[in-house]
DNA sequence: GTACTGATTTTCT
DNA sequence: GAAAATCAGTACC
């Protein structure tokens, strides 16, 4: 899928090339510990932006894919950049396109995602972000280029394979 | 290419 | 008071 975010400065749009899935009693889910103030919209209905801030300084950004009182997600750690590189460039300031999108601080940096948009639904259009099902000029990868390895930088439940990016991708955080 | 380190601040106990 | 779903820069190979 696709995830696009739109403001005055322009439209940043980029094709989701790496995740990893956190599910319930899974120890190294912000919701595992309950809801609190941080993680309540993990516990929300699924089809919303959960964005917290990482390690005091970069946003990170997950899809909410359980039903209600699960609290469970996808971390969105990769884009390919499909639209706005320009701005992309500038508010990264590099421009090395790899090097855009190519981490979960990253992509949020590039596309302006900010902790504003914790709650907000990525499935109504009207929004500033939300995500799309395809893209003209791009095809859905086929089950065989997709690979799944275990998570990074986390400590607990490091061995489950939950981790998942497109084979060959130049895009993606680390292979 | 890998390995290590400092930056920085919110969050919860 | 410690830990944290990270990144950029540096050193070294």
């Amino acid at each position: 899928m696709f995830l696009v975010h739109r403001e005055e400065e322009g439209t940043t749009a980029g094709r989701i090339v790496e995740d990893e899935a956190y599910v319930e009693h899974d120890q190294a889910a912000h919701s595992s510990i309950g809801m609190t103030g941080r993680n309540r919209v993990l516990f929300g209905p699924p089809g919303h932006a959960y964005v917290f801030l990482s390690y005091g300084m970069h946003s990170c950004v997950n899809a909410v894919t359980g039903r209600e009182g699960k609290g469970e997600a996808v971390l969105l750690r990769a884009l390919e950049p499909v639209q706005g590189i320009g701005l992309m460039q500038a508010r990264r300031k590099t421009e090395k396109v790899t090097s855009l999108c190519s981490g979960p601080g990253k992509l949020t940096q590039a596309l302006h995602i900010t902790l504003q948009h914790n709650g907000v639904s990525l499935t109504e259009n009207s929004l500033q972000i939300w995500s799309a099902d395809s893209m003209p000029g791009y095809e859905p990868p086929n089950e065989d280029e997709i690979v799944q390895t275990t998570r990074i930088g986390i400590s607990k439940s490091k061995d489950l394979p939950f981790r998942f990016y497109i084979k060959g991708s130049r895009f993606v955080s680390r292979k």
